[in-house]
DNA sequence: TGACATCCCAAGGAATCCCACGTATTCCCA
DNA sequence: TGGGAATACGTGGGATTCCTTGGGATGTCA
């Protein structure tokens, strides 16, 4: 991703809640739809694999950064995290008012019903059901105030790549 | 990598459950055909070698780099490699409607009855006996959760883990 | 010549896309 | 600072396209 100097990096910030209607569409919050580079070419959803009942919702760009890692199809390792990531993964497109359709597989799994939290997180953003992201958000702020002495966050740095 | 700005990478991803009818015939997911080149040029099936009974797919450009990793023909490792690879790969064509018919040889391998689970993998993808690959996915979804840390996933942010 | 496999065509159903309207917000100007 | 207009956003429904499924026709091999 050639990115002119001084160009600020996309950042994913800030919640939202959304309403998900009869035909189950949701609206992409337009802070974040403003941030893609070819909404035409959609995103990528996938379950997360931090334990969460949350999505992740990666740019092509930035999903495609998953292939490079898994060039050896036949190691058993890195085929359970090609599972884990491609094989939950799934491409959604967005509709010209900027609405994507969540596929029953990932509504389940996060257990969402009518509202779908959207969370910010920087370089890709996640969703989640509204009281369960509600929750998270306040734990991790709880959290992190606690431990802000022990753990290192690259608050300084740029954005950086994954190369 | 050399690619060129803004090319994304073709990327196999999801899952999806096709019924076998009484010819034999399943419909390759959309999602997929979407990502071949040439689709009438076919498609490469193997049996994977990974221990699993499942079945590998890749593309004829995705298949064709195999040959080139089989150059040293008089190495008896590479002979089984190649027997392994080449000696039980098979092409198959689409019909106009997107669909394959797997041989006997492959179905009773992966002992797939009357339906077929799809599972991308990014550059290639799999075909497994649906309740098997459930369960593969599943495990594989545990594992990468629980083994997170250690991997090297391009989740937690920008560059991966700080060190 | 018969059996089998492949290809082609058609129709039903479902998912998607597109358009229009009501509402809220922002911007501008008085 | 208040009001009005224009823009953007959210919402809903109708129309179209795509996908799937099934069956028939054609070609091939034994």
């Amino acid at each position: 991703m050639a990115r002119s100097p001084g160009a600020l990096p996309k950042i994913f910030a800030g919640t939202h809640t959304k309403t998900i209607d009869a035909k189950g569409r949701v609206s992409v919050p337009p802070d974040f739809r403003a941030q893609f580079d070819s909404p035409e070419q959609g995103l990528f959803v996938m379950r997360t694999v931090t334990g969460d009942k949350a999505l992740d919702v990666f740019e092509p760009e930035a999903f495609s950064g998953f292939v490079s890692n898994s060039e050896q199809v036949f190691s058993s390792e890195a085929m359970d995290s090609a599972i884990a990531i491609f094989g939950s993964a799934q491409k959604l497109r967005l509709d010209r008012e900027g609405r994507i359709v969540l596929p029953a597989e990932f509504t389940e799994f996060a257990e969402i019903e009518d509202e779908a939290y959207f969370m910010g997180l920087g370089r890709h953003f996640q969703i989640w059901e509204p009281s369960r992201g509600r929750a998270k958000r306040e734990e991790a702020h709880r959290k992190t105030t606690l431990n802000r002495e022990t753990i290192s966050l690259p608050l300084a740095g740029p954005g950086g790549k994954v190369s």
